[in-house]
DNA sequence: CAACCATATTACCAGATGGTGATTCAATCT
DNA sequence: AGATTGAATCACCATCTGGTAATATGGTTG
């Protein structure tokens, strides 16, 4: 812990990551994007969401590296670029877990 | 990895809290927030930010709970409520790094 | 080449968000 | 009680952002 300064630049590119991940819609796509690489159609069908709207985030997704994108004839495939991402939803699953249980046990307490 | 199931309201609360974290102001409030516990007037001198805005920002970092707080008289003291933040920024920083690297790899080769 | 398909891009809107000045609130001090 | 101080809240504005319909782009197929 603290093995890095954050300067104030830092900051900002650090703050920019967590920006992207702090949508329900983009970590839908991650999430679907768990098992295997898809295109863009089977990550529309998969979280239902717009296309335009699908790519709007795949863009960014890309452009900060969380996805790869390879090309193949008519269809875009899309796969996790970092699997770091996973691990960062499991801390904060955690301390979802944690206030949960502290929530409860201070009902029942 | 995978330890926790991504349900659908489950990623709504986990984006929340990426959300919280994706803003520099509130990154630097945390970052200042390191070495030991401070007063909201601290805050303000150590970010640079505006009284009104630091409230604002400490409150919704408190609602989450990556702050405490304790009142002393006319001070409210806040500190870090989860240690977990660091190790999160920790990660997207080793992101950074790569990814830095990576880019200075590629235009020197 | 024309029709077609998957994806990207554009234009646009509604709602959310950060910043700020003014005000209020709460606690302390004289 | 009145003045003072630190912090929270309110009101407001400018900007950003997600969603969507329409259009454009690039590739494929008949």
């Amino acid at each position: 812990m603290g093995k890095h300064v954050l300067t104030p630049e830092l900051t900002v590119l650090v703050a920019e990551r967590f920006k992207a991940l702090g949508e329900a819609a983009r970590l839908q796509i991650l999430d679907a994007l768990r098992r295997r690489e898809l295109t863009v159609s089977e990550i529309i069908e998969a979280t239902g969401l717009g296309q335009a709207n699908v790519s709007k985030h795949l863009q960014l997704l890309h452009s900060l590296g969380f996805v790869s994108r390879r090309k193949d004839g008519l269809y875009v495939y899309y796969s996790i670029g970092d699997k770091d991402v996973f691990q960062l939803c499991d801390i904060m699953c955690g301390r979802l877990e944690a206030e949960t249980k502290a929530r409860r046990k201070l009902l029942a307490g």
